[in-house]
DNA sequence: AGCACTTATGGAACCGGTTCCATAAAAGTT
DNA sequence: AACTTTTATGGAACCGGTTCCATAAGTGCT
């Protein structure tokens, strides 16, 4: 239907050698300058653009970054997806992108994805891969960037969750607060991350320190919806001797919290201080005190890595990066009256 | 480094012909039991895996579709994303994503992507293309669906904006509002799409109706951020004869204005009417009045209508899926008091 | 038995680039 | 002038699949 010209077709209509004309393309030094013109006449006139896949299988590199992300639907992991991509944006690699909403699903990406004819490198979002996957991932030499998983094995970009959990409810703390309840997704499920373990560490060790006795019903678990969170929420702060306080473990629970007390007519944060995580969006408009995470940083900063292993040809020792954390007070949290 | 066993390798050791090989990994039928079994089980020893990039480049197929929208950080765009990746999830083709930050970017990515060396189909969200543009396409000759754009030259999906600006201004109306304000992205920019301006039309045909003349202080222009829209919604509001509702021509708007009324100590609805568009996730906690269309579910009629044409051969003419709007009452609209 | 028709199979040619080796022409050296 | 070195260039071989044509073996029919 529409002819699409060939460099040989090139080579022919410029009366030189495909040789020539992939030099051309490539910019290498040895064209003489009448010669790389009379090609170049030729390419416009033709309109030739050079078949990436012919060039992908000669070159025996994809120019693509492949990223595998639990979902879509998660704003953090969404910001993160965001900054991956404006930082891909200057090259010209193109960006795969893989969402892996089911066990199954994950699995079946972590065996097929990792090949060095389908990726010249890959980024795994916010999930921890088992030690099969890593032998896996390792035969398949192909360069991998962990983001938001602390996995020494491999290239990963990171935040300290135990001391992020510990600076939130310290936060808290400091307020006057000792009736701290934290809110998470659950916890020991497959598909949880570590992160989520780890802040909850974080909030033992913080009121360990202050003396206050962990109370096993003030730990609640549930996925980070609102409708659900809310729930779950207004279950606690019925109870007799509610929380003062909630460090919620993301910005997308403590949405659930926020609208909970706002149903149940509770003051935020005249009668509930309320903490997130991430910093999202959301976060600002919502005057959400939260901890916050690099999170559109950190798929610049895995983007970085990656491209730094792709680079160098050999695996060298594993490179980690570690994100700073940070308290952004707003309104939602203020001293126990 | 790694060994990757090719096809001929696979032939050379379970002693047949490439040609055998590849029917077996094409299931062709013409095969016997006998050597299929054989050259299944060298393919298993030898831990085989078609090179992807090859079978591409000899099919001249890239099993890859690829979608281009302006940018990630719209929550419908994301939710429209999410559809996609849903629709494809069970599909075997790997979705490749574009995003076009600025006009530059916009004009490279629809001159370079669109080749059937990229990808055998491609989506386009929410940019309406030029005629320039729509020629080159053609010539390109690789599918195209357009999501919330309507343009009878391509296959599209969209909604009819026009009709959703005037419900969701009739619906002020019914209620008995006679001040009301639009707040729109800038209309008449390069990279503002039709959708906004036809809300206006609707908007407008409206008012006209129910005879309230539309006054041009009503109409405010800003970006889709909470921080732009509340600062243009307070100038608004304080102004004498300030508007009793507002049509914000997206939720994302919307939330603007409601922080603003906050802000201002405005009671959302006693004191003032607020209607977003779209229906996004957050909608539902703000619990913001708002037209519902179909975002995720563009999506997936997207990739259904890419498919059904990349499987035909020869370009019928192009089709169309006109998706429904619908007015979700909730909590920010009331009559006037 | 002889002939036509299936059924399996091997492998060359091809997809459209890149790379590398061979070679011709130009420039530099003594 | 003879020889070495450099610079440009052509094109075969290659990347790893698919496709198609040729051919061998098997089956059925008269």
């Amino acid at each position: 239907m529409t002819f699409t010209p060939t460099i040989r077709d090139v080579a022919r209509k410029a009366e030189v050698g495909i040789g020539t004309v992939s030099r051309v393309l490539n910019n290498s030094p040895s064209v003489s300058e009448v010669t790389r013109q009379r090609v170049l006449d030729v390419i416009e006139e033709l309109n030739f653009t050079p078949n990436p896949i012919a060039r992908r299988l000669s070159s025996g590199t994809t120019h693509t970054v492949a990223i595998i992300l639990p979902n879509l639907t998660s704003p953090s992991l969404v910001e993160r997806l965001r900054g991956v991509q404006s930082a891909l944006a200057d090259s010209d690699y193109a960006l795969v992108l893989y969402s892996a909403e089911t066990t199954e699903r994950l699995e079946e990406l972590f065996n097929t994805i990792p090949n060095k004819a389908n990726a010249d490198g890959i980024l795994i979002v916010s999930i921890p891969p088992t030690d099969e996957h890593l032998e896996h991932f390792s035969k398949s030499g192909v360069p991998i960037v962990l983001i938001d998983v602390k996995e020494p094995q491999l290239d990963h970009v990171f935040v300290d969750d135990t001391i992020g959990g510990e600076i939130a409810t310290q936060h808290l703390i400091d307020l006057g607060h000792t009736n701290i309840a934290f809110i998470s997704d659950p916890i020991d499920t497959l598909f949880s991350f570590g992160a989520m373990k780890n802040r909850l560490q974080g909030y033992k060790k913080a009121l360990r320190k202050a003396g206050i006795k962990f109370n096993k019903g003030f730990h609640v678990e549930g996925l980070p919806q609102a409708e659900i969170v809310k729930n779950l929420t207004k279950d606690l702060l019925r109870t007799p001797n509610a929380p003062t306080a909630i460090f919620a473990a993301s910005d997308a629970h403590a949405i659930g919290v926020i609208y909970a007390a706002r149903e149940l007519g509770i003051h935020i944060p005249k009668e509930l201080s309320v903490i997130g995580f991430d910093d999202i969006r959301d976060a600002e408009y919502l005057n959400l005190t939260t901890v916050r995470q690099p999170l559109f940083e950190s798929g610049h900063d895995g983007i970085d890595l990656l491209f730094s292993t792709m680079k160098q040809q050999n695996g060298n020792k594993p490179r980690s990066i570690k994100q700073d954390l940070e308290i952004i007070r707003r309104g939602t949290t203020a001293t126990l009256q």
